[in-house]
RNA sequence: GUCCCCAUCGUCUAGUGGCCUAGGACGCCGGCCUCUCACGCCGGUAACAGGGGUUCAAAUCCCCUUGGGGACGCCA
């Protein structure tokens, strides 16, 4: 039997970073089998869901690059297929209708709640042989005794005796399908072999079992992963900002490096940090996968980022730190600007930051900003005549490479017996109007003679 | 409240009864490198939640306690 996952968001909100995380589980166990990801759209709610949130959640996983072989399906498309199910649940006897109102239900839920209870249905209607009728639904007849047990691949054997579980309700009196019969529905038409999704389902999954057992159909594998914890070791939520995977693409990180920090974040392959998406899909394994919750860590998916960032080509990065460079409002050729990205590869942590740093590159020589404070404290009377004496040396200077830069440099330190460490922060100064920059000698060669020569001018004129 | 699940450095984790004086990574601290900021390199800090068992031997198995998380909807 082929392998087949799926992942089955429910369109009321943006993917998050758990979602995201399950869906790569679930992709990377589909890829490792060369077997089948179904995407499963989950809109029985009606009145949250919305298409603008199943059009956002494709487009993350897209930029995620978590691609499927089947779907999207959407479960308002599929009623018939639920109501044939149920009905066959009813006619087997495994199911019944049932009159209660909520109120009433609401009210047995209190009196357990009262005795110290699970607040539960107390099974009323059960043995009413109730026909359909307008406001009714319809329930599971779960059995009073025994336990219903099943084997998860991370957590090992689950079991609940089924005196805790009530007979919950298979459809609304509106006619819709509740949630729990919806996807035992959707898993067994669709051949899922392995539902793997967040540890919050743990509890649905018996009575899913039971759904399944009531269907006398064999049972799918079970794989619950932890969730996500934010910094305070509660689940992850708005309040610990950036929810939305997306946001993380505006925040300036690699698809790649998301997916790498998320992958490693419950799971593991010994010491390693780095994967690439080729060595999950070979080492990925649901035994390894950790069975307890994991705390979200910013840092570390900086550092992952970084290192990304340290790896990627030139060609793959112009077109994505031009995007951050032109909401900064500058629109560098993109030569000019592939010259510039090596010199911040080792030193951004983001591509936004990358962009944010290399401003200087973009400004005219009248529009660069100086620190005023430093110029005052490193711009002394003998400096500037040092940096007079050099800058007429540049201009006679056809070769404006680095190494060219190298050998004048060298020459004039030779000549004057001056440390460089005199003159080089007065010339960063000069030339990008702060105090860290990327090396000299690349800067002065990427920003070019003309740039380089006026801003010292100006430099010199500043006071 | 009831049920389910979980428990190794601050965080992510290695560890599947002896290799553990508990390893790696992020962070943090210190040093080196150095034209600044970074990068890089080197070193350091820091954990088996507590208590009982089982065993010649336990971070590893069992029980209890504590702590944490999740679920208890005609939401998904």
């Amino acid at each position: 039997m082929t392998v087949t996952t799926r992942f089955a968001p429910s369109p009321t909100g943006y993917l998050h970073i758990g979602g995201a995380r399950t869906a790569l589980f679930s992709w990377l166990w589909a890829r490792k089998n060369k077997g089948k990801f179904v995407l499963r759209i989950e809109d029985t709610d009606e009145q949250r869901s919305t298409p603008e949130m199943t059009q956002a959640i494709l487009d993350a996983m897209d930029w995620l690059g978590l691609d499927y072989d089947l779907g999207p399906y959407f479960q308002s498309q599929r009623k018939e297929i639920y109501q044939e199910y149920i009905e066959k649940l009813l006619a087997s006897g495994a199911a019944y209708y049932c009159e209660c109102t909520p109120e009433e239900v609401e009210k047995m839920r209190e009196e357990a709640r009262q005795k110290g209870l699970k607040p539960k249905y107390n099974g009323r209607c059960r043995n009413k042989n109730l026909g359909p009728g307008p406001g009714r639904v319809v329930r599971l007849k779960v059995p009073l005794t025994g336990e219903t047990s099943f084997e998860d691949l991370v957590k090992g054997t689950i079991s609940v005796r089924n005196a805790e579980l009530d007979d919950f309700i298979l459809r609304r009196s509106d006619g819709t399908p509740t949630y729990n019969l919806a996807v035992v529905v959707d898993d067994l038409t669709m051949g899922i072999t392995h539902i793997i999704r967040g540890d919050d389902h743990v509890n649905n999954t018996p009575k899913q079992v039971l759904i399944y057992q009531a269907l006398n159909v064999p049972l799918p594998k079970f794989a619950h992963v932890p969730m996500i914890l934010g910094p305070d070791k509660k689940k992850l939520s708005k309040r610990h900002g950036a929810l939305s995977v997306m946001i993380y693409k505006e925040m300036g990180f690699l698809p790649e490096a998301l997916v790498n920090y998320l992958v490693r974040l419950g799971w593991s392959y010994g010491d390693q940090e780095i994967f690439s998406k080729e060595e999950l899909i070979e080492k990925f394994s649901l035994e390894n996968l950790n069975a307890s919750a994991s705390v979200f860590d910013l840092d570390k998916l900086l550092w992952v980022n970084s290192h990304y960032i340290k790896n990627s080509s030139v060609e793959q990065l112009v077109p994505l730190v031009s995007e951050f460079v032109q909401e900064l409002g500058y629109t560098p050729e993109a030569d000019y600007l592939a010259k510039i990205i090596p010199l911040y590869q080792p030193r951004a942590k983001t591509l936004k930051e990358m962009a944010e740093q290399m401003h200087f590159f973009f400004k005219t020589t009248e529009e660069l900003d100086y620190d005023l404070k430093a110029v005052k404290k490193f711009f002394t009377p003998e400096v500037k005549e040092h940096l007079q004496t050099i800058l007429g040396r540049m201009q006679e200077t056809k070769d404006f490479s680095q190494k060219e830069l190298e050998n004048l440099f060298a020459k004039y330190l030779d000549e004057t017996g001056i440390k460089f460490k005199l003159i080089a922060q007065p010339l960063r100064i000069a030339i990008t109007g702060q105090t860290f920059s990327p090396g000299l000698f690349e800067t002065m060669e990427v920003l070019g003679k003309e740039k380089v020569i006026s801003r010292i001018q100006r430099a010199l004129s500043l006071e």
